[in-house]
DNA sequence: ACCTGAACACCGTTCAAGT
DNA sequence: ACCTGAACACCGTTCAAGT
């Protein structure tokens, strides 16, 4: 009688849900090269290896926190057009990888979880809706992927430039004191500065849309 | 008199170049997560610490071979027009890239050496030519450069897929078992089976350069 | 079924010391 | 200037053993 299972901090058991929202708030504090399985487990106030019995090993849990995120982006309603549905996936997409930067750079290179494959479902769901050539849509899917993706890392790279990190700033000084790179000089200055406008995001992606369109109309 | 340095094998001594180099053959043949700084010395046949002397620390380490690889890109002649050097920059970039896929992934995530940046100076100074608005030529090297990005990750990925590893071949089945992503299982056959043409990298990239270039003279 | 400590085979890097 | 071994503070994971 009584409870079989061992319990920790009144009814809190170690459970897959358990291990994967705490590594992913692990790696928002600070960053995912701080996770490691031992400060997961002492997070979690477990042996290094009870880990083991939910996840098969650490590429399997950083897996399943990139699918986390993924978790976070926002189901487009149904009763939109294919542009409007395009559009809200991707700025839900854009919107929980800026919440957790460190999914951006394996997003793309980690074998994808339910979460993930979903999103494609979806998206590609939207895509089929516009009636384009299939090699059309196809390519339409990339580039908008790569987009996100894309925009996604620049927003990260550029706001570490004007983070507190005193390296990078020491080293965008050497590159503007070389004078060697003026147009990357000017470039940087042009996106510190805020002259980008605001909406770039949805501007670069409905100029894809467009294009896709004007495409198939062009040749069909 | 005689040499002052340590000669081994022969005339070769430890040099910045040489590790670099040594470095990114290791990457080349094991992939990047065996390459570790001890392996790395062991390959050199120098103690380990012997390295930091070229070297300020790991990061650093793969920043060079990073950036190793982005000097293997072609700068492009000087006598074509903005549309034919973009697209050689592209095409150059992408090979370079392949050629060291591990360099992927932390392309766009780690501060870039003199050849990226050299490379970045080129594609800007290509758009420079173009005389677009200049939150158009902003948003246009965004959108090249996601592209090459993109479309170098896909590739990297879909050719995964079809390697030898039984890993992914089993998740794979999986996912095409569960039937719960038709719209992703059809996407994924239509890449494994070639369908899509094989220059879809400089289809799109047109697409991408004919946008930048319809709109500028639709709004001027 | 669930959990675990000890042990193994690794890491990057500091430090103090060699030539 | 260039090189280095020992030591420190970590890693992920196997294995054998506990409940």
């Amino acid at each position: 009688m009584g409870r079989p299972k061992k319990v920790r901090d009144g009814d809190a058991v170690l459970t897959y849900e358990l291990i994967v929202t705490r590594a992913t708030q692990l790696a928002d504090n600070d960053g995912i090269e701080q996770l490691s399985m031992r400060r997961l487990a002492a997070d979690l106030d477990c042996g290094v290896m009870s880990l083991y019995h939910y996840v098969a090993d650490k590429e399997a849990l950083i897996e399943a926190i990139v699918d986390q995120v993924a978790g976070e982006v926002m189901p487009p309603p149904g009763d939109l057009d294919w542009r409007g549905t395009v559009k809200l996936i991707a700025e839900s997409t854009l919107e929980a990888q800026l919440r957790h930067p460190w999914a951006v750079p394996i997003w793309s290179a980690t074998w994808p979880g339910p979460n993930r494959f979903a999103l494609v479902e979806q998206l590609l769901g939207a895509l089929a809706d516009a009636d384009l050539r299939p090699d059309i849509a196809d390519l339409g899917f990339h580039a908008i992927s790569n987009h996100i993706q894309g925009f996604a890392q620049q927003k990260i790279s550029f706001g570490q430039l004007d983070a507190k990190s005193a390296i990078t700033a020491e080293r965008v000084q050497a590159l503007v004191a070389d004078a060697d790179f003026p147009r990357v000089v000017e470039h940087l200055e042009f996106h510190r500065s805020g002259q980008v406008t605001p909406d770039e995001f949805v501007f670069t992606l409905e100029l894809i849309l467009d294009a896709l369109e004007n495409y198939d109309t062009a040749s069909s």
